[in-house]
DNA sequence: ACCTGAACACCGTTCAAGT
DNA sequence: ACCTGAACACCGTTCAAGT
């Protein structure tokens, strides 16, 4: 596990991570790679093969430093409210790794640590049975819901309208007053979260 | 509205759209859509300005034409829930606008009807004030959670692990055996939904 | 008004050739 | 074993030129 003196295998995986960390995977080319490291693109298909086995070889760098689910409180529904709320910022805060596994479909990977300590904390709140499967993957789906809305809104193109905006030019009567222009103000997601997560949860635990 | 006898800028997003539909947006060049037009790549610029110029035109082509969102039963959970249902169907449905509308950031307008149709039952179940609208965003997140994660699950790689699969080198005694075994197996994941569903929205509702 | 041809600055990848 | 240079088949886009 010596590093070899050149090292330019290595030197170019780090050379595509912090090029992908800086502006996403689209944003990586093997002439830049190349370039950075200061070699010939041609190069990179001696050390490492293709594109592809580029992208999986940062990949699985990024997966090496991911940070901890941290699971905190006494009671069942404040451990899996509080993991939920730390898989929400675990993916905020790793947003290029969610990507590039996206990209290569092996999201099911940086999924999954977060399905155990799910879990985990179900069978410490005495679920069993199918019941126990159906309440992990029920949590699953609604941070997994947060997360993608979250990540639909951090991307919408500058011109583009949000819903909120949409909301505003809504009049119809069968809509309450009081929602339309709820909806059309800002969502404080993180109160959203918390709400939706508790209530959810609550309902599930015995 | 009469078509001019040339029509070549209809031509080139008809011939557009079938490339995306086909095979994504990923698929789309600019030297494909002109070849199967029978032009040159260059007048494509001349007709619309852009590639990008050229998605937003296929994507208000498939706008034009997605299908509506059903809602049926008498009692307001039953009501939300086959809502529920018929969005996660029509997002099935649809994935191609969908892919490409998240691509071009204007994922909001698609969402948006969804919104409205939600916000009319929780207005006709009864609920008013900030818990209606967090009600409506609540539902909203859950669905896009299903969403998110079936297609994750169907743009996974070839050789990549499923989550399922995972599951069976898992032996930790904190999780339930039988849980494990559960998680291990494939997830019928209508059902689930409908469970996660009627869970929720019966916690919201009045 | 509508379209072409040539050109520019990019891609990923292959392969024979060098040391 | 490691790297280069030349080449291939692609991209999106611009722009002067044609009819």
């Amino acid at each position: 596990v010596a590093d070899d003196p050149p090292g330019t295998q290595r030197r170019l995986v780090e050379a595509a991570r912090a090029l992908i960390e800086a502006g996403g995977v689209e944003s990586l080319s093997m002439r830049k790679v190349a370039a950075d490291v200061g070699v010939t693109p041609t190069s990179i298909y001696w050390h490492i093969g293709s594109r592809e086995a580029l992208l999986h070889a940062v990949l699985d760098a990024m997966i090496d430093d991911l940070p901890r689910l941290r699971v905190r409180g006494t009671t069942p529904v404040a451990r899996v409210t509080s993991l939920a709320r730390s898989m929400r910022e675990h993916f905020a805060a790793t947003t290029r790794a969610q990507q590039l596994a996206q990209e290569l479909g092996r999201g099911a990977e940086l999924t999954f640590p977060a399905q155990v300590a799910l879990a985990r904390e179900m069978t410490a709140a005495g679920l069993r049975g199918p019941d126990a499967a159906q309440a992990v993957r029920a949590v699953l789906y609604l941070v997994g819901g947060f997360i993608m809305i979250e990540d639909n809104y951090r991307h919408r193109q500058p011109g583009a309208r949000t819903t909120q905006e949409l909301w505003r030019s809504v009049h119809d009567e069968s809509v309450a007053a009081e929602l339309r222009s709820a909806m059309a103000r800002p969502a404080d997601t993180g109160a959203v979260f918390d709400y939706a997560v508790e209530r959810l949860v609550t309902s599930l635990l015995p």
